[in-house]
DNA sequence: AATGAATGAGCGTTCATTCAT
DNA sequence: GATGAATGAACGCTCATTCAT
């Protein structure tokens, strides 16, 4: 269809506004955040981005949208690894870290989202999918802690819903990573390989709940890197640091 | 002293100064920031503003500082709980959790100082001071870290330093009441109680590397209670929503 | 063209700007230099004015570059003058003072120049560009000198350089006119006619260096006035006071 | 008298706040002009300057009236000077050029002065006075040409007024001192000797004007040296540039 | 007489948004 | 659909002036 054409024309104008949209964010800061900067980084006029649009914050949220897809994606793989519930698991907070050191403009994002009036005035129809796409992940991750008690594997508080425990983990992951990026500023840098002492933390937290099997040393650092070469060896070569 | 009640005069109306920019921080984020909405809700003139601190910047850091002052006496007094240093440690997440549920605007602050040009815009004085503040704190929870090795409560992998694992409690902590903060904007709620179980992941961590008295079962749930109130009684009283 | 049609309107607007400042800064002197002022005066915003100019300072040089470039255009044409080295030199005496007398806002605008910032701040490509501009009038002047010289009706001490006596010469005219201008504050009036005794005091400054022919009366008064009639009889009407 | 005493110390801070004044107007130009920084120069508060000066404009007119009084005592020792008219006359430039030079904050308190809203606010009576002051010294200079007709040395056009030539020569002398303290703007540096051109074209003005006796060469430098080491040896000394 | 905190109008500048073309 | 000039409210900041102490 001619139309369709059009269509896929438009959608790709919409991507490329998001991807330097995000780019400006990532290298400037909120303040780096003004429609000026977008549009003449891409080559149009601002008047253009309202075409795609309604305002400032949608764009905003379509920004933080294509964030979460992508990370929902890394979810995803990484809970459908082959191996025990522990190696599963495993994936997904390689995912999660993973997605977090190299999507740092995910967190700058968010921080925008969250300290302005962006979700009072974008378009509830976004915040609504947006909400949703983060339930999503969550969602996935209770899944296998399910199938690890499912499997005995893993023994539970009677009290304790998966999805607490989804969340125990994510914040350990996330408030490193998001004490870890402050570090130049307020943080004095706590330590040259935040990473390393995130994934042990995470790994021993796995061991304190008792899920089996129990680690016996340092095998943590093993697991995690066949992980990483075999489910994200294409996105860790993005990844400048080291791991 | 007639001076020092001047002098007592203009304290108190920077201290009313730094409690109103927070409560705007709190209410509107970023945008309620600005020294106009912060001068209205006082009742004075923005050039009164100036007298008192020599930019924004400033004023943004001093209201920081308070909060990392405030922090850090109430680790202070957690580290010098008299019991067993994991009862110590615990002493001092319920602190921290404590800490950041009061003070949600402490994180609002922090949002600002990162995302702006903040850090580079401000008294370098202030900048230091504030860099200091914050590295005693977690001075701090490291040196009960090396009491409970020197005690023989807890056993390091040889490669982990005390620092380190600071950083990873502290991760867990932050990290979890950052996401439960964001829960009516992205987050469905996570959960009702993410306090508990954020305490019983942290509890958990500790297990997972050993510290002992390991746990047998819901004790944690005691001992954090116990430990606020003895030592944060009056403080949880502030606390509006359940522990 | 549609395309030329709009670039004149912007060209316009941005005359319809030099003009209304240039107006302001005359009547109002330093202060009416204010953005806001000159923009309720054409009756556009404040914002509007950045379109066109980047910073209050490229304003003013603006504003300045163009009475630049005309008082050029008045040099070049006095020093085509037809007649004598000596009447070249008299027309030139001619515009300068003329330039002077209907220019008033040209020594406002050179104030501001100097008494500010504005030198710092301003586009370094306009700065050099209202350098150049003055530059090409004094050589212009200078030429004729080197003119007269060759012609032989000049003879100079051997170390003193053509611009040094364009100096001397633009001194008094500009210096003249400068007191003039302050006649209603600082200065009582001199005397009304105080163009007429710098045009004598010119002359009699070319008789003191041997220009020849030289004068032997008050014929200097004819000799400007035919050369003001021949070559500034427009500009002349503009001027209300006697000449 | 006691009062007397004190009336001597509030004098004595008055022209401290004057001096200070004018130092910040020479060091900074007219945005160094605040209050605040003279305040803090001097040790006071903002407030007490209001005890000697009921508003900013008074305190510039007085710097000015302060300037304008030196410059009278310059112009009065000049013409009183021993030899033939000429030589007076020749004092009078000397002691004018000399001011200007050593005076650079002179011209910046005028343009001030001249630029702004100074001479409708500042006090009447003050306004008056200056402009009293400045014309007792173009009075003094005119009653030097006067003795030089009446003995002779001098012959005029019937029309020409005694103050009329004064503001000849003078505009020669102050208008060259004027474009050559621009010259690091605007102007390429004309002449690095600036000065002396200028001497040499008053010199060549009075011959233009018949005023005997006339020159024959370069005479005048040496007249006024020595001029300069009698009347203002020790003024000259303060001179940084060279004569 | 001296203080200096408070004032408040004013400044130059930015930027998301609109709309005539 | 794209443009970009115009908008106008908001921003951080300055400073001459006042006045209670």
């Amino acid at each position: 269809m001619g139309l369709s054409a059009k269509q896929q024309q438009i959608r790709e104008r919409e991507q490329q506004i998001i991807r330097v949209a995000r780019a400006q964010v990532l290298s400037e800061g909120y303040h780096g955040f003004g429609l000026e900067a977008i549009a003449v980084e891409i080559g149009v006029s601002r008047g253009t981005l309202y075409n795609h649009f309604s305002c400032k914050e949608d764009l905003i949220l379509a920004v933080l949208m294509e964030s979460l897809e992508l990370r929902l994606g890394w979810v995803q793989r990484a809970a459908s690894f082959r191996g025990t519930s522990r190696q599963r698991m495993t994936a997904i907070l390689v995912a999660i870290e993973l997605f977090a050191r190299i999507r740092t403009d995910h967190y700058r994002i968010e921080e925008i989202v969250r300290s302005g009036t962006v979700w009072e005035k974008a378009n509830s129809e976004k915040r609504i999918a947006a909400s949703h796409m983060n339930g999503q992940a969550t969602g996935i991750v209770a899944g296998v802690v399910r199938d690890a008690i499912v499997q005995g594997d893993l023994e539970f508080p009677a009290d304790v819903k998966p999805e607490e425990f989804v969340f125990g983990v994510w914040s350990l992951i996330e408030g490193g990573f998001s004490i870890h990026s402050n570090s130049g500023r307020l943080w004095q840098p706590m330590t040259k390989q935040s990473g390393r002492i995130l994934r042990l933390s995470a790994w021993r937290l796995l061991d304190g709940f008792g899920w089996k099997p129990l680690s016996t040393g340092e095998e943590f650092s093993d697991q995690t890197e066949s992980i990483l070469k075999e489910l994200f060896s294409a996105e860790f070569r993005l990844l400048k640091q080291d791991w």
